[in-house]
DNA sequence: TTCTGTTTGGAAACCGGTTTTTAGAAGGCT
DNA sequence: AGCCTTCTAAAAACCGGTTTCCAAACAGAA
């Protein structure tokens, strides 16, 4: 910058100003200085911006694994954001292992970042607290529930969802309902309950064998669909906790021979874009995960800014799409 | 850190060794210094760090979309590589659109970050030759062929996997073989060779109505089977460009009612984790994905460090994998 | 012509570390 | 005892910008 200063016949600050669009510069200086600037393609020093001006430009975001189709809608959501707002994206894949959390938090306590959006801080997670007593903007993204005050989190209308579901299989004639839940999460406790209640309206009884559980990944709901299909009396549906279990409840049907919907009624929950692919289509819950990303990065914006939320809680509205792994059961 | 070394009693570059490890520390001393450390839990300023070591600590990833699973694929192994690495990595989408091109340009340009990894750089990408002026250590995963020299890159042997799969399906008895291509990458254009080399050696004919073509997604292959179940003479066997074109083509028999592989042989590329999940499970040529992330990774990091690469353009090896959707031709 | 107010632009301080240089203390040797 | 090493640690310079503060120049008004 000295150096394009020298150039240009000025000093340093007014080349600064000039760069960031600052008033204080006569019309014919910025020009000139503007085009020292175009000749010699001069850029700034990052670090050395980030150092005097106190903010990094990039936010953390902080998944459990990166190549995981509901984490990647998250992960466009957030960066469409953060680029359009002029910030990058560093991303950490944790893995659940508590190294790899320590390496993250170090990062945003040394100020590499201006703020982190966790999506669903796990198990390791104690660090929470300490990031907000720092000061350091945090927002979460489908939390477990168990939030510090103050701390923007995005969630989805789980029992809604749960019961819409339920409800659909129902009104299309089903009795023997089975649902595969997920992780002991706030989210999944929801669905199962949406699940409990839309049965008990209907005046069904529910039932325990036909309830499994698991995690969010494609083999339970291929180990929890063969448990249920060796039951006396297996389900003529069966809710999975979200689209990668429903494909495993797919394959544990193929397997047995059976088709889907007209021996089974699958729905998944989250419908991701790959949902709609498969053969044959996935009837499921919709999320709108990847505006949830966008919105819970909107609002750490708003938290960098200084701003206060309206709420620090959201929940973002979940819908039913009917597709073709639901129809009406076979007599 | 000068708050810490007067609480420590010592002077600033004194802590600063302490926190580096670095020789001319008095056992005794660093303790102390350390101590005081611990105790009122100080971590460094990122940026000033950067600003006067020179290094900002983070790679750029730069691909096309991050909601797509062959480049989740690649993200990961570029992210565990970084992790081990003790850097950060910062995530890019391009969309293909020029406004986000020059945003990571002038990221890495003003030094945001130590250097750059780019997933298959498209039209847009006319900026390679200038990182590589300005001598910003850049690497290159599944490139489209054109590569400045020096600049590192990582492929997959191509024509192999397009040779293995085809072969494959000429061994099972086919004879009428559909290929649907890429875009024109040089990826593509070694698969298709493969396809043809083998049907050549086979002695079978190219037949040019088999051959379709467009991008690397889902509704390419749906569109392309559609066109190839309405031949005079159709095909008994689909080699799809990729996974997920290869979703699309499913799509396509299923509406068709017809099933795989009794009535049409489907093969995919890539082998994406999700491949092995669809029903039937999918037959596909195996590209190390992750592994090459990894790699080109690695590659930048010698380059960053100044160590001269052994070969700046690798190729990984395809493996055929074959599950359920390839079997022999129906008479 | 003199005074006041407004631009314009530069000098200096600062951000928070790292690196280099220098000074002092301790130990070893003749 | 005197001199030379070797350690240890502090002082100062530096990284490359931004921000604050102030002076000079200029314009308009009295």
């Amino acid at each position: 910058m000295a150096e394009i200063a020298a150039l240009a016949g000025v000093s340093k600050p007014t080349v600064s100003k000039v760069m960031n669009g600052q008033p204080g510069v006569a019309a014919t200086t910025r020009e000139r200085v503007e085009r020292v600037i175009a000749e010699r393609g001069y850029v700034r020093h990052g670090a050395a911006r980030a150092l005097s001006a106190g903010r990094s430009g990039s936010v953390n975001l902080v998944v459990k694994e990166v190549d995981n189709p509901y984490h990647a809608e998250i992960i466009r959501g957030v960066e469409e954001t953060l680029e359009r707002a002029g910030l990058s994206m560093v991303l950490t894949a944790t893995h659940d292992e508590e190294r790899r959390h320590r390496r993250w938090m170090a990062r945003v306590l040394e100020h590499g970042t201006d703020g982190a959006i966790l999506v669903l801080p796990d198990e390791h997670f104690t660090h929470l607290a300490e990031l907000h007593n720092r000061g350091i903007p945090v927002a979460l993204v489908d939390d477990r529930g168990e939030i510090p005050v103050g701390v923007a989190s995005v969630g989805a209308t789980n029992f809604a969802g749960g019961f819409a579901a339920t409800e659909h299989l129902l009104s299309l004639g089903h009795r023997r309902i089975a649902i595969i839940g997920g992780p002991s999460f706030k989210s999944t406790r929801e669905r199962v309950a949406g699940y409990r209640t839309a049965l008990q309206e209907a005046g069904v009884a529910v039932d325990p064998r036909l309830h499994q559980a698991g995690g969010f990944v494609a083999e339970t709901g291929y180990e929890a669909a063969k448990n249920l299909l060796r039951l006396d009396e297996p389900p003529t549906a069966i809710f999975a906790g979200n689209d990668l279990q429903a494909m495993g409840v797919y394959r544990a049907l193929y397997e047995a021979g059976l088709r889907t919907p007209d021996d089974v009624s699958v729905i998944g929950f989250d419908d991701l874009p790959l949902s709609r692919l498969l053969t044959p289509a996935l009837t499921t819950v919709r999320q709108p995960v990847r505006e949830m990303g966008a919105l819970a990065t909107r609002m750490l914006l708003q938290t960098i800014a200084g701003e206060k939320l309206e709420s620090s809680r959201v929940e973002l509205a979940t819908s039913l799409v009917v597709r073709e792994s639901s129809g009406p059961p076979k007599i």
